[in-house]
DNA sequence: CTACTAAACGGACCACGGTCCAGTTGTCTG
DNA sequence: CAGACAACTGGACCGTGGTCCGTTTAGTAG
């Protein structure tokens, strides 16, 4: 029984230590740079922990997976708009109707996009965004307005459904291979919302 | 059972060689099997390779991906449905109003992934599936029915966005992760289709 | 300062998807 | 039947994402 008695509940975890936070960092910077000067699909993890000073084993045990990387390069982006939909101005923020906010989520995400796809596309593979914190907040922020619009439809399966509409690869496969533009896709989104919980319901098939 | 076409179009190809024929029967037959005993990701190309006696240069030779391959693997149950939406009965085939045929089509994809989702998923790699024949096919009837539903919208664009919500990749982390069954995401398909198109336009933003 | 321990480290290692190419074989032509 | 050639073949090979584990080090207690 040489278990200290501290129970250390308060403090979950114990602080990171200073070189780990130091590589962090650095792992940080280098995947940014890379993914920024060749594109991430044109990089390896190889790549990014040699630019990093840091052994493969260190830049996994970090970040767990490529597609975990890459969004946490991102989250600064991410984080800019999820400000934008908590605390923003109008018609993003609140004090706006809910359709029109939901609207302009899906605008302010298309314009995400288009900044970032690349590297929002290496983050969806495999559907590992879909549990990633970003995504979550997004979502829960989708399923509030709906529920504001209609409070007895099926808020949670409509908000991950809209939600793939805004995803990365599609967005990616409309732009180049269809050569749709952002109007196009910020227009298709609007219809959409607007339509959703508009209509009378019909019987379930 | 691929019966043989009756008009080989324009014969633009030299016909198959007859072992190249049989490999690939040999490799659709091992691959069907392994994906089907086991779960797709947990069966390896070298080991269908294996399983169906041939190199791993001709399994690749004849499908180019894995992705590919599980697309091939599907293709019998894509044709079915697709089989469904052409000529088949109203609601799902020609008859029905569009928008009945569009909400069912939905429930008719949904039925696939239920059964098969796991096998589709891993056609999904990367965006690929966006660029295969079933996908087109889906696709061109979705646009054409949105079209007849309303001649001035813009069916490209809604209909790739449409059956985002149809994907594999979310069909399984909504069954999965949220826990959602098969009616709870025909109800969601079914509210986006009937509320598509019929609100009236507002100003783009 | 020394002793101790949990955490962090890094690079050898692994399995996988995918490519390459030298050799083989089916098919067509004369 | 022989000769020629395109198509097919298989397995060695490669780079990648990801894991493992023996070693090092930051932090702490005495």
């Amino acid at each position: 029984m040489s278990e200290p008695l501290e129970l250390p509940v308060i403090q979950s975890q114990r602080a990171e230590r200073t070189d780990a936070a130091r590589n962090r960092e650095r792992i940080l910077g280098a995947a940014r740079r890379l993914f920024d000067e060749r594109g991430p699909s044109c990089v390896s993890m190889d790549e990014i922990a040699d630019a990093a000073g840091v052994g493969k084993g260190t830049l996994f045990r970090r970040f767990g997976s490529r597609a975990a990387l890459a969004t946490a390069v991102l989250s600064e982006n991410e984080a800019e708009l999820q400000e934008g939909f908590i605390r923003g101005e109008p018609p993003l923020g609140p004090g706006a109707p809910p359709r029109e906010r939901l609207i302009a989520f899906g605008c302010a995400r298309l314009d995400l996009l288009d900044a970032h796809a690349e590297l929002i596309a290496a983050g969806e593979v495999a559907g590992a965004h879909l549990d990633s914190e970003p995504y979550a907040a997004s979502r829960l922020h989708v399923a509030l307005l709906l529920r504001e619009i209609d409070p007895a439809c099926d808020a949670e399966v409509l908000a991950d459904t809209l939600m793939a509409s805004l995803s990365a690869g599609l967005f990616l496969y409309q732009r180049d291979a269809r050569q749709a533009g952002l109007e196009r896709l910020k227009g298709a989104w609007q219809v959409l919302v607007e339509g959703a919980l508009k209509a009378e319901q019909v019987q379930p098939v």
